[in-house]
DNA sequence: AACGTGGTCAACCGCGGTCGC
DNA sequence: TGCGACCGCGGTTGACCACGT
């Protein structure tokens, strides 16, 4: 889960990524966007290497990212999607915004590739009896349609979910159970987050895009972005005369 | 109470693709 | 066209936590 701190042969930290750190890293993205992932933690005063960096905004600090708590309907996305795609989690994470590719991938290894198998195998062993239950199946069957018409995977998954979700008692309890604790995971963190983000958030700050196209018109946010420890990019996005004002060699990039 | 074990998830690593020169 | 820099992806690791013995 947490990392303990290290640093490579370049003395970049490596581990757990501090409030501070976070803080850091928000506030120079949210006013700078990412221009260069490599460069940025330079600019940004990190001592983290920029793989690191985008994979920390990715994941965790970018704006309306979903944590926990996944629904049945995302559980039925990404299964589906899974089926589909085999293990591209960037392409399952577009169709299910908010989520990042890392936790789909991470709740697949954990909630859903148990139960995709589970389900696997019990359909494979069952295969034999199954003409023994024809009626019973039939009955069932014509209740959702005609969907089990082909052996189409997608509906297999469909299958999967409604059947752990509706009839099992023994998953859904422990579907309980997990959501519990990444619930108390999640207030946890949610705590260390809100910490890490208080000093830069103000009523309309993940509201604001980050995005480059809006940096000329808050060009005036630079200064105090400069006073906390942020230094602009040498990028097309500041204004030269800006840049050619200040002092740079006053800090240590 | 102490220990062992499995689940969970943040983060790292390495590889392949893309882009600019 | 070749090469290097950079990015993004997927696999894997490692530490914490909860639960069982």
């Amino acid at each position: 889960m947490v990392r303990t701190p290290s640093c490579d042969e370049n003395g970049r930290k490596k581990g757990t990524w501090t409030p501070e750190e976070d803080r850091k890293l928000a506030a120079y993205i949210t006013k700078y966007g990412y221009w260069n992932w490599r460069q940025l933690p330079k600019y940004a005063g990190l001592a983290r290497c920029g793989k690191s960096c985008r994979l920390r905004w990715m994941n965790y600090l970018r704006p309306n990212v979903k944590r926990g708590n996944y629904t049945k309907e995302e559980d039925e996305i990404i299964l589906n999607l899974h089926t589909q795609l085999g293990n591209k989690w960037s392409a399952i994470a577009v169709h299910l915004p908010g989520r990042s590719d890392n936790e789909i991938k991470n709740h697949w290894h954990t909630a859903l590739k148990k139960r995709a198998t589970n389900y696997a195998a019990a359909n494979s062993s069952d295969e034999s009896s199954k003409k023994c239950n024809t009626n019973k199946n039939n009955k069932r069957k014509s209740s959702v349609g005609n969907q089990n018409a082909s052996p189409n995977n997608n509906n297999m998954h469909e299958n999967i979910v409604l059947e752990s979700s509706q009839c099992s008692p023994k998953e859904s309890s422990s579907e309980e159970l997990s959501s519990y604790s990444t619930v108390d995971y999640q207030q946890k963190h949610k705590v260390y987050q809100e910490e890490a983000l208080e000093e830069i958030t103000s009523g309309s700050f993940w509201t604001e895009p980050f995005i480059v196209e809006s940096f000329n018109s808050k060009i005036d946010l630079l200064a105090p972005s400069i006073d906390c420890g942020l230094v602009c990019p040498p990028s097309p996005f500041i204004g030269h005369e800006f840049l050619s004002s200040f002092d740079f060699d006053h800090y240590n990039w």
